[in-house]
DNA sequence: GGCCAGGCCCCAG
DNA sequence: CTGGGGCATGGC
């Protein structure tokens, strides 16, 4: 099984990150409060300049054990390994992921991506004179739900003001296991199960979630009938990330 | 210019 | 516990 080169595009826009742009060929994001720019053929010496980008970018992953894992499961998991064989699952700031996915429900993600900008450029500090971090709970812990509405955050605006007051449980989460941490954030408004399990998943990159949103309930239902997301243990989360970015990029067929 | 979006809350049965 | 209406807003 030859070792995949990361897919910076697919990892980058597949829908488990929101603050990222690609202009004229070159990335540029503020990742854990540092403005981080590069092209596509310098992302290893930009990883190279900052050894937390590695984690970030999920470098240590298992994803050539995992792929040809997947691979031999079925002939639609294999063909989605050799498109996007490369799709990282980032590790992003948790309560980043939290804030994101609560303002994910019923909404499209041209729009998230909108909405994550205005609660930087709102909230975050300034990197510099265009740019700015997403905003840290510490940022946003005076903002009203009415602040939020002004801010177009709809009626998402009172469960982004509790999941700021109740952000510290963020902490308990990586000592529970995977039950036990989806009802702790299931206790934040606005968390639900697809919503927790992107928070386990994409925050703190527990492998078992399988978020089902509406892409993967047609996908389970067209592809695998009758199965559930222990059928791709113990790599539930990356199958899950391949198969909805199949879906979504060329349809269910 | 409607339709719909990486769901969840809330309230009936 | 299950099902269905309502929800803010704007991209398409």
């Amino acid at each position: 099984m030859k070792d995949f080169p990361v897919d910076i595009e697919a990892t980058l826009f597949c829908g488990q990150c929101f603050g990222w742009q690609k202009e004229g060929g070159v990335f540029q994001s503020v990742v854990n409060g540092v403005h981080v720019q590069f092209e596509e053929e310098s992302f290893l010496s930009a990883l190279a300049k900052d050894g937390r980008l590695e984690h970030y970018f999920d470098m240590d992953g298992l994803y050539a054990e995992a792929n040809e894992h997947l691979s031999l499961l079925d002939p639609k998991l294999s063909s989605a390994v050799r498109r996007f064989g490369g799709l990282h699952i980032l590790n992003q700031d948790p309560f980043e992921v939290l804030i994101c996915f609560i303002l994910s429900q019923n909404n499209n993600i041209a729009r998230i991506r909108q909405m994550y900008a205005k609660l930087a450029q709102t909230y975050g500090k300034a990197v510099n004179d265009t740019l700015h971090a997403f905003p840290l709970a510490s940022d946003m812990k005076n903002a009203t739900e009415e602040d939020f509405r002004k801010l177009g955050m709809g009626f998402r605006a009172p469960y982004l003001v509790d999941a700021i007051q109740k952000q510290a449980i963020l902490q308990q989460v990586p000592s529970l296991d995977f039950e036990k941490a989806l009802e702790l954030l299931m206790t934040i408004r606005g968390v639900g199960p697809k919503v927790g399990h992107c928070i386990l998943l994409y925050g703190f990159h527990r492998m078992e979630a399988f978020p089902m949103d509406t892409w993967m309930q047609k996908v389970m239902i067209t592809w695998y009938p009758g199965k559930d997301s222990t059928y791709f243990a113990p790599y539930a989360g990356i199958a899950q990330q391949y198969l909805f970015h199949y879906a979504r990029t060329e349809g269910l067929q």
